[in-house]
DNA sequence: GATCTCATGTCATACCAGTGTCATAACATT
DNA sequence: AATGTTATGACACTGGTATGACATGAGATC
């Protein structure tokens, strides 16, 4: 699964070497996502989760250190700033903001990219590797703790064991009979009608991702990134 | 709780520079120990465990690489290099084998700090030693005391050890099974309802935090955050 | 070692959230 | 339009959980 990793950078050349980098340097390791200005990054950092930061400081809009802020009240995603902002001050208020390094421009872009590893490594040694994801969904098979967005969310017995199934299923369409086979196993009596209204629960549960669960009418469902 | 920091740099001049700036900018934060070789620092790193390792590369005897592999053979301790050698090839050498950081001289100390600081959060050695913390309960696991809101509270073994159990694993759920395990983990041969009488009794303990202690039926207990 | 005390395990009961059913509405397909 | 399929909300029931009373046994105290 590839890690999401945000770039936020104002000069579009610069913008393009570090994606082209990253995607092909990675042969797939990573999904990149760009923004060109603050108030872009903003609004992409309160609404998607990712796994790493690359942020300028100086950019139209809210800066660098305002999105910093803005992810910390969020999640402890590893953050790096990519600056030409060079005095000590600067660098001081970048770490005092929560980021996790500071690179000064220019910088050799695999210097950065090694610098990216390392702290994803060191970053994911928390995370204890059993996670689904799937789009916006994660899900967690350990602490069995379901994120939308990066976000909780409160979910019951039934409807967890039921996403679940659906994720390590991914994009297949699943029927009803073999749902049943597989979340309720033991009593086999129930009417099958009760997946459909456990689908509908558990869509209410995930909220903004209740439409990566598709209805395949004559067939069943099926989980898939949007 | 001081944080143990190595040193290993064969300039006597900035090895002093640096510890002394460890030692007055964190007022007792750090317990500074030093190397100026190769062969002395892996002695070190055999014998004693740090929280933090700053190693220069270029060191009569065995190189700060090797350093850093031993040390990397023992533990995962952050390590950070500090060095005049600023190809690339030396950079990417110095990921491989492991670092976390990478930082060529001449180089800002403030700069440096600030960034020992930011990789200590992210290793979370930190923590002001044994306290688990969880919304407004604390437990130091040396002196086994609990607070609720700063306030210690009468607690009985058993209670301490399932709430310590849940704090080492807050936020996931964890079902009677795993709880029995780790927590009544000699005699496996009583009722798993003893866990739901176990845990009235603690949630009785903790007063106003006890809502803390969330049912997750179906599945099991978890402790959040409120 | 007799007695007391308190922590801890067991059990019976009441309660209620979660789950299954069903009727109906909305939608898709022909 | 007719027919089959899915979505949805209301409702009922069941099984898991909370709770208090009680049993037991290990330590403390004399």
């Amino acid at each position: 699964m590839a890690y999401r990793l945000l770039i936020v950078e104002d000069s579009p050349e610069l913008l393009e070497i570090m994606s082209v980098f990253y995607r092909e340097e990675g042969a797939g390791l990573w999904t990149v996502d760009t923004a060109v200005n603050g108030n872009d990054a903003l609004a992409k950092v309160s609404d998607e989760s990712y796994d790493l930061m690359i942020l300028d400081i100086m950019l139209p809009g809210a800066s660098g250190f305002d999105i910093c802020k803005a992810a910390r009240s969020k999640s402890d995603c590893p953050i790096i700033f990519v600056t030409a902002l060079s005095t000590d001050n600067f660098i001081l208020k970048g770490y005092e903001t929560g980021c996790d390094d500071y690179v000064i421009k220019p910088f050799s872009i695999r210097h950065l990219y090694a610098k990216s590893l390392a702290l994803l490594k060191r970053a994911r040694k928390s995370d204890d590797g059993e996670v689904l994801r799937c789009g916006n969904i994660s899900l967690n098979k350990k602490t069995m703790m379901v994120k939308v967005k990066g976000r909780p969310i409160e979910i019951k017995s039934k409807e967890y064991f039921l996403l679940l199934y659906l994720l390590e299923n991914k994009d297949a369409v699943l029927t009803r009979k073999t749902i049943l086979e597989h979340v309720w196993c033991d009593d086999l009596d129930v009417s099958d009608r009760i997946v459909d209204s456990t689908i509908k629960r558990l869509r209410d549960c995930l909220g903004e991702a209740a439409g990566q669960i598709r209805t395949v009418i004559g067939r069943g469902y099926r989980i898939s990134e949007e």
